[in-house]
DNA sequence: TATGAATGAGTGTTCATTCAT
DNA sequence: AATGAATGAACACTCATTCAT
């Protein structure tokens, strides 16, 4: 009666419904979220959901899959890997944060809310995983002349955990994005200095004008 | 039956619970963790739970309470405030880190846990921001000639946020704590880079004196 | 199992709910029935009677309404309203009484629970305030030379009383209908006496012409 | 501490629980009172109702008996039983309704929500008879000349009834009390009519001046 | 005498899921 | 292809009642 009893091919039906699961989800929560609530927000029958998407979980599961897929990519249209492995990190950050702030309402919210459910502890760490190796070997590439025994590996867990929470930070509108952005890529190629202490200095002299 | 059917003071009772109520909550989630479930943990019956701590909602947030107690205490227990504030921030994260990988099951979990119901988002957000502020104040003190519009506000976000992805590394036992909070100390007072690259230099000419 | 599994249109399923209902509230009462034992004797499932009526109280409430409407248009259809209203009164009383013997089970007990939950006081009240009204005007017109200053509202509350009362007795099945209707009206038309007391000629002298 | 652990003689702590428990039934019904509302009413502990009562059943049995009591009492204390039948009447329903007016809380409401449980509604009859056979006696010896067959227990029914009704009236303070008295008292003696239609007047013809 | 501590049993309610059409 | 109708199973919560002190 209201637009929902069409016919409609089985990609279209699904992104619907994919839409008003993630709306839904990312503003209730997983458990607070019902399948009534989803099929009135896509203006289906609760059947179709279970016809397309078999579970509560397997719908997740596909939200979070389609989220984080658009995600990556967006991510990744925005960045030229030819550039120095600096202005790859610069760049990739720019893309990270601003996908975030354009898309506020999907991919933090459901990326925080899948923490809900046991059931998707290991797909988030998965994804974060994925994340982090990546973030790494731009790490490895772009530092020249590394410290001796300098990991990589937990460095990029660091960044990547003040990635999210700056995100987190840029998603619920307090925070610049460009303004953040600069002061991630700094804080991670040069620290907390401005001019450093004493002890800094022996380590990192400063720049010679 | 197991010997927990004795009468007991008041306070005990309270710690006896908490102490199941922790322990679902952390393993289980909350909204997968059942009342009942807890009283069995507990050994008690659930009528207890709810004399004690009047609902569901209410008991997680004394559980969140005292283990966030706990937390703070411990931390701020082995820090010496008449340090440097440089050497405060490193005995800080120490001390952070190593309570994380002693009490593994309770704190990060129980604390990750706290964001499936939108009633505690607000608890969690306010317990961050404390921290933030004062990982912010700590940055403030212990850079001594900071660039102008240095932003340590949002620097103590990202910190805070690397500190977190960090322990939680700590907290499934991937990491050892002393390399770990030697990385972030490293990380955050000096960046990534043993030294920076040419191309580095060129993109951030130090402010000249 | 017992012939009650089938689909049923809503309208069908509605009226099986409020039968169940009304039957074991009118039996039990309010508090001392329990919808698991409504379904049981609607053979439907719990959910069901949540999803057509959406609470307990509600579930009542719609028991009620559906039995007084019943207990208004049985009335109302034996009522001739051309008639004087002295025997339109009379008329009514029958009907009325003659409903509740031919209606034991449901209406007079249900209204009498009623008033167990302090959420229908009210919803009861109002009912028996707007028959008042009905009486009090039938009343009006029915009194030719009526005395000054008679309050025919709050005769109306003590026939509505002595109504109310030996309709229960009828209710039981103590009391033959007919014989309770005469009694009623002739008490009402008439008061108590056959012939009154010599006292009394001295306490209520007539009006004066 | 609150001035309850003191050692009270048991007529005493009989009447304080006693008290209590008319109270929260009064305003809160039956099912809808708990044990624990009247325990700390009482100031007492709740093991002592139960060890002076036995059960909230036998609790409410208690309120109901002492009220009944208190309720006869009252109204027995009121009356002359050496007057005239129709004085007596009189008199009855004046110290009847100012009983009511004068214990608004407790005997109607509680009266009203002993229907609540099916375990009352025995004992609710039971007095209700006995004051319908005190009525109907008065009726009987009241009236000189009845008329043949008249039923006086029919009618006492109904008098109880509307003076139910109107003692309700009453207790909600809607009424006055003396007004109610009058008008119960005429009503019963003579009926409604000031002047009688033209039928009546055949039946009752009007006292001579 | 008096009570703080404790619970068995039950209630209303919700939700993911499936069947019959 | 699509849905209105239906439910099994569980959950949060409450209360009358009793025990140990």
């Amino acid at each position: 009666m209201a637009g929902g009893t069409k016919r409609l091919p089985r990609a279209v039906r699904e992104q619907q419904m994919l839409d008003a699961a993630v709306q839904m989800f990312s503003v209730n929560g997983y458990h607070e979220t019902s399948m009534d609530a989803i099929a009135a927000q896509a203006e289906i029958s609760k059947p179709m959901l279970y016809l397309y998407y078999g579970s509560k979980e397997e719908l997740f599961g596909a939200c979070l899959d389609r989220e984080l897929s658009r995600f990556v990519e967006s991510v990744r249209a925005d960045i030229d890997f030819t550039q120095s492995p600096k202005d790859l990190l610069s760049t990739a950050v720019v893309a990270f944060l601003s996908y975030i702030d354009a898309n506020r309402a999907s991919w933090i919210v459901l990326y925080t809310q899948a923490t809900s459910s046991q059931a998707f502890a290991h797909t988030v760490r998965e994804g974060r995983e994925k994340i982090i190796d990546l973030v790494g070997r731009l790490l490895t590439s772009g530092t020249r002349h590394p410290e001796p025994g300098t990991d990589f590996d937990m460095m990029a867990v660091a960044l990547v955990g003040a990635g999210e929470a700056v995100a987190n930070r840029v998603s619920t509108g307090d925070t610049d994005v460009h303004e953040a952005a600069d002061l991630m890529i700094n804080l991670f190629w040069r620290g907390l200095k401005g001019k450093p202490t004493d002890k800094d200095i022996k380590d990192t002299p400063p720049t010679p004008g």
